[in-house]
DNA sequence: ACCTAAACCTGGGCGC
DNA sequence: TGCGCCCAGGTTTAGG
């Protein structure tokens, strides 16, 4: 579920509680996010690890450990990071000085690995680093044919956007999901670009996106869906233009946008 | 390179 | 109450 915004929420506020860290242990209810390696070892290489940071790469959190190696997690669909836990407890993460970090996933698309050294994820730029500039977006977009919101959450061609914040991008930018990549003009790339920004930035000050189920590592809801233009409001009458917002399907997704500003 | 569909899972909501 | 169907913030894989 959690797409760029939630997971730098969840990164902010587990922060605190693991750095410089020791790992003593991991319990496990369910062990069947762990991958690259049986349950038994990961517990048995991580313990006694000390997590130096914690660093968001797109979706991906990224534990830097002590002997160069990084913990890495991925939220899937459903998964959690808690300070608490709840009832979809799939693992406790032992730490030094009797705190606890806990993993819950309802759905177990959520992939939690050890990786000898930095993960190679073959993602695309960070939308918000200093080096995401227009003039890098246009030239990776310029390489691209197909539909824009696809291309948007193709995570090889940029890191993090997924099917709420693609979908407000292209509101914000005034295109139509299904627009070809290669046919807009030089002046919709530009609205893009800062609409992907712009998006991405206010997600991310309301605390992610609570449509369905998220939540963050104090189990408290974002507020960002109060904010949303079109993402699971088919139907509903568009905030700038009062025209009901359309509900299509791409790529298996459920896509909306406002026929009457998107064009 | 692009496009589509299915698969991986569990549970909530809705219609009947 | 219950059953069956559709839906869900993601990614991977296999095919055309």
């Amino acid at each position: 579920m959690p797409e760029l915004p939630e997971v730098e929420t969840i990164k902010r506020e587990i922060i605190g509680t693991v750095k410089n860290r020791t790992l003593v242990g991991v319990e496990y209810k369910d062990p069947r996010n762990i991958k690259e390696m049986s349950p038994q070892i990961f517990k048995e290489e991580i313990s006694g690890e000390k997590i130096l940071g914690v660093e968001r790469r797109a979706k991906y959190l990224l534990f830097k450990l002590k002997s160069g190696r990084y913990l890495v997690i991925h939220l899937g669909m459903a998964g959690r990071l808690l300070l608490k836990p709840d009832k979809y407890l799939r693992l406790t993460f032992k730490l030094s000085g009797g705190k606890e970090l806990y993993f819950s996933d309802l759905r177990m698309f959520g992939k939690i690995w050890l990786c000898p050294g930095y993960p190679d994820l073959k993602l695309g730029p960070e939308p918000l680093s200093r080096e995401f500039t227009f003039n890098k977006f246009k030239e990776i977009a310029l390489r691209k044919k197909g539909a824009v919101k696809l291309i948007l959450m193709d995570q090889s061609f940029l890191a993090g956007v997924g099917n709420i914040y693609a979908s407000e991008a292209l509101f914000s930018a005034g295109i139509r999901p299904d627009r070809r990549i290669e046919k807009l003009s030089e002046a919709e790339l530009k609205k893009l670009y800062f609409s992907i920004k712009k998006v991405l930035k206010a997600g991310i000050v309301h605390k992610g996106s609570s449509v369905d189920n998220f939540i963050d590592a104090f189990g408290k809801q974002g507020t960002h869906q109060n904010y949303l233009n079109v993402y699971d409001r088919k139907g509903k009458p568009c905030h700038r233009c009062k025209t009901p917002i359309q509900k299509i399907s791409m790529g298996q997704r459920g896509t909306y946008f406002c026929p009457g500003c998107q064009l």
